[in-house]
Formats: C-alpha cells, structure tokens, sequence
RNA sequence: CGAGCGGACUACGCGGUCGCGGCGUGCUUUUGCGCACGAUGAGGAAAGUCCGGGCAUCGCAGGGCAGGACGCCUGAUAACGUCAGGUGAAGGUGACUUCAAGGAAAGUGCAACAGAAAUAGACCGCCCGUCCCUCUUUUGACCCUUUUUUUCGCAGGGGUCCCGAAAAAGAUUGCGUAGCAAGAUUUUUUGGGAAGAGGAGAAGCAAUCGAACGAAACGCGCUCUUUGCGUGAGCGAAGAGCGGAACGUGAGAUUUGCUUCGACGAGGCAAGGAUGGAAAGGCGAGGUAAGAGCUCACCGACGGGACGGUAACGCCCCGUGCCAUGUAAACCCCGUCCGAUGCAAGUUUGGGACCUUUUCACACAGGGUUGCCCGCCCGAGAAGGUCCGUGAAUAACGCUGGAGCCUUUCGGUGACGGAAGGCGUAGAUAAAUGACCGCGCUCGACAGAACCCGGCUUAUAGGUCCGCUCGUAUC
RNA sequence: GCGGGUGUAGUUCAAUGGUAGAACACUAGCCUUCCAAGCUGGUCGCGUGGGUUCAAUUCCCAUCACCCGCU
C-alpha cells in the first residue's frame, strides 16, 4: 500500500487517547492529523477465527484503499463492529460518509 | 437391484480491470524513497500441540537414586507412543472391525450393598457318636482276620448259631385218571443287628390388659381371590364384596389357645440354601454313614515332551497334589528408552566510564552442571547502583535445498529401501490471496504458513475411481 | 509461537473408586398488625465422548471451553 502502516505501540495508544472518534452503523474510525498518511485496522479475537479475521481486515483495506489518493496527512484507526456478516460496499459507504463528514478530503472524488 | 465393508483421489473452474507480499532484471538516485516488466505466492488437515527427530544454547555427553514414557512377535525407520506383516482374544451371516494384549504361586492394598459365607468359614443343613425321665413294640449271641481304604469314621472283609422273606429240590400224607393241595427236611439267594410315642424344659405366634403417641375418615374391621415371607402357629401386599358406628400404633404385664424343637461333641462333610461381578474347575456316572477330582468319561486349566514356525504361537501325545476370585488405566515387580531448555532457542551490530558489596587462586566457602547425592568444571569474575551514549518490544542473520517433490525401474507380501532421469516449489513480522465484471455448473464444507520434518488426533459440503461381502430376482 | 493449570447446585467451594455435601441464594409453611430476623421443610448436580473396572465425579485417552506465565 502506498499509505504507511501504522506499527508502533506508542502511537496507537497516543490515538487512542487523543484522537477524535467518529461512529457510523457498520464501524468505528478514530483518527488525528500528523504529517504523513498512516493507517491501521483492529481486529482482535472476538471477530471469530483466524480466516474471519483476516477477510475483515483484507475488506477493510480495499475499501480505505479507495479513498487513499484524496486524504489529508492523518493518523487513522479502522475499528469494525461485531456482527455476523462482513461486506466490502457498506464499508466502502460507510468510510466515505465518515470522512466527507469530518471534511478530511481535500477534493471529492 | 438393494444393503454394506475396505482403500485411493479431489477440495469450484475459466477470462478481464484495479490492488497486496517477497524475488529477479532494467531505469533513476550519493543513499533512501520510487517506477516499469517478468515469473511466483496457504492446507489436507496449515488446526490441536499429543508423540518422535533435526537444529540451537547450556562447562550435558561420569556414576547412583528419584522421576517420566512405553509393554504379544517379527520387521521398517533418523526416531517414535508411528507404520507394515503376522499371533491371540472379542464382535459381526460375511466382506471386515476393535484391542495400553508382560507379571496376580515376589509382596502390599481394595472389593460398597446383598448374601449363611467374600478369600475364608460353618449359620441352616446332611451324617456319625455319647447322654436325661416315662411309656409302647421288638431276637438276639459270637468267632477269625487287617486282607479294605485317598481321607474322616467304633464304621473294612469273612464265617457260625438265630430270625424274616423268596426260589428250587423233596421223603411222606390226603383226594386221586391226569393232576391238585399240605408238607418234616435239604440247598441257594437276600435281608436283619433296634424302632417309635410322650414329658419336663426352651423358643415363638395369636388373643386379653395397657403407660404413652396419633386419629374423625381416602380411616378401621370381617369374608373371598391372587401373591410374597416363615419349618410352623402365623405375618404382610394387591383386588373385590360386606359391615356397624369407633378406633389405630404400642414400651411392658398376666392368663388362655396354638406352633416348633431332645441335649451335647475343641466329631465328620462341604453336595443343597432365592444373594452377588466373583462362592474353591464344569457336567454326568460310580462311590459313601453322609460326602468330596475320592475314581472314571468328555471339556477346561496347569506341567512335560515331539513336530511346524525366526518368533509370538499352533497342533499332537503323556501326566496331574486341579494349590485357589477380580483388580497392575491401585501401589508395585520385570524388560526397553529418556540430560535440560525451546527459534520469544541463539548469533551479530553494540557500548563506555565510575562507585559499593562479596567470593577465590592451600583448605573451607561460592557459582555452574538435572529434582537430590557423589563426582566434575570455573580460577577472575559475580551481583547491585550512578553517569554518558543510544534507533532498542529495533535492524540483520537464524529463514528455508530439505530424512525435499515427480516419473520410470529393481528388491521386498508390505511398511520401505536402491538406481536413473527431471523439478526448483511461500518466507511475512500490527504479519501478504482481496474488490468488481462476465461465463459455466453439482451453487462451493472445514478452515489461513510463522524454524523445519515424520506421525497421531480432531473438523470437513460434496464428487470420482478401484476391490470385496451379504440378500433378492432371472439365466 | 512455547510452557503450565482449572472445569462439581443459581453463586463460592469440599470429597478415599461404593446413595455427591456445606454456606449463601430460590421457594412453601410457621412466627409478626406488616416487613426484617428467626424456625421447619423442599427444588436445583459432577463440561462432552470413549475406555479400564462388578461399579467412575474420582483412574486412562481424546475433545471443548476458560484462565495464567514466558516478551
């Protein structure tokens, strides 16, 4: 991904603490400004087995992906609901309105 | 055609656009960051982490104890608790399946309840002997031998007189044709060697009285039927019918009616006794006072021998003091094996300066080596603190070429091994396979590598192939 | 990834291979004018599946769920 990862520990629990949360039906995005793109998804065991992981975080990805070229330099944290079934067009809607909501887009696709 | 058994394989496919991981080549760039192209990128279980090994480290690779694992035989393998072939046992009509399958006369422990009794005995019982009182009936008296017997037993065997019964012979007598009846006596066979009733006394059942407790009818009593228990008098349970208006349980006491039992023996036996998972081999016959592998036949168990097999074991013959329950997935014994820690192992970049405490270079003491002991090693470090520096849960290596995979062929029943040829086949580190479109169908289960292999176990929608068994029908 | 541990009543726990127990909770009755407290009684069971054994919560194997440690 052309996005930087975001590793460190020290860094999630700083957007965790200071970062500002935004909710919509299907997931939790928690982001702050810094001076390069970072993202990260979290999904831990509660979502079921190791194959349901890793499809949630393959979905989450591809739908962020879709919004990578317009961001503004930030922090973000993907954080998904629990639910029984996963889908790549609710996340990709719902990743847009968050974002056209909290105007992190520097021009509109 | 139906029902089933065993084995092997597969795990949606094809095409297009965008995107992800590492790799190679090229371009750019001081490096880094990038760009383009190319090929490549999750499993049969990747899972559980239940075994075994490689690999790495630890002054392990010396001994003993402790601890752990395994347990029919032979083989395969780097090794195994795995696999293959066989043996035995159990199950199934069969194909076939299952089995932690050494030792219970080395020792210790445990076996509830039930049952007379639970690893050992004699409660009931069967038999024998001795002994109280009264009465009734009754034929008893001797000799030889230790020959019999596994044992216990006064109890074995033989003979004479006596008594009873049966059979045969038969002098003689009566009636008399035949024949029938009686019958002294003789011979042979067999039996007999005491039996029974009552009393005293003991134990119990029912009725009666009754302290105390409960109770107002779904209760109580009586009769009948069925059934259970007891040797019995009797006591319960269930059902049906009837009864009158009051009782039921009951420590204890007295009388009446009824039932059963002779007592004893440091006697014999273990056949029978509703139990139990298991009752001192099973069953039948002989035998005995009663009994018993006491004897015999068959079956089983154990021991010995011959034969077959590498062996487990099989089969045949002979013998027997039948000496003895189950449990070792209870302790244990015997045999075999095991050093510990796990890639978060470990190696490298990567440290420097100072202070304090402690041990030691003979010994003691200290540290390490496996939980413990002995033994061995360490011989200058070990522990703690402060300051500087620093990217530090970081970076690189370990990391994927390995007991590797495929094909052919040879050896072997097989697991497997040998040879030849070919292939290059994920390597991430907040951790890569997704989204959309089109086509096809049976509409797609369980499920995601994290050092690597060999196994086991568990989860799994379907589909394909091979071999085999049983049943039915037809030929 | 590696190494350990635990599953018993609604809850917290106990137990020698032989009928599974205690406390609290729940519930019915008594007591009280009523409630609480107290007294008397009752209900609720060994995570799952196999095996060894006459008999398994206990012994063995597998499996499921949960917890802890290593950094």
């Amino acid at each position: 991904m052309r996005c930087l990862r975001l590793k460190k520990q020290k860094e999630i629990t700083a957007l965790h603490r200071s970062g500002k949360r935004v909710y919509a039906s299907s997931l939790t995005v928690i982001y702050l400004p810094s001076d390069c793109l970072k993202m990260a998804v979290c999904v831990g065991k509660k979502y079921g087995k190791s194959v349901r992981r890793n499809r949630i975080k393959r979905l989450l990805r591809a739908a962020f992906s879709q919004y990578t070229d317009f961001l503004s330099p930030c922090s973000v944290l993907l954080i998904p609901r629990v639910s029984e079934e996963y889908s790549y067009a609710v996340f990709v809607r719902d990743i847009g309105k968050i974002l056209e909501r909290e105007r992190l887009l520097e021009h509109t696709p």
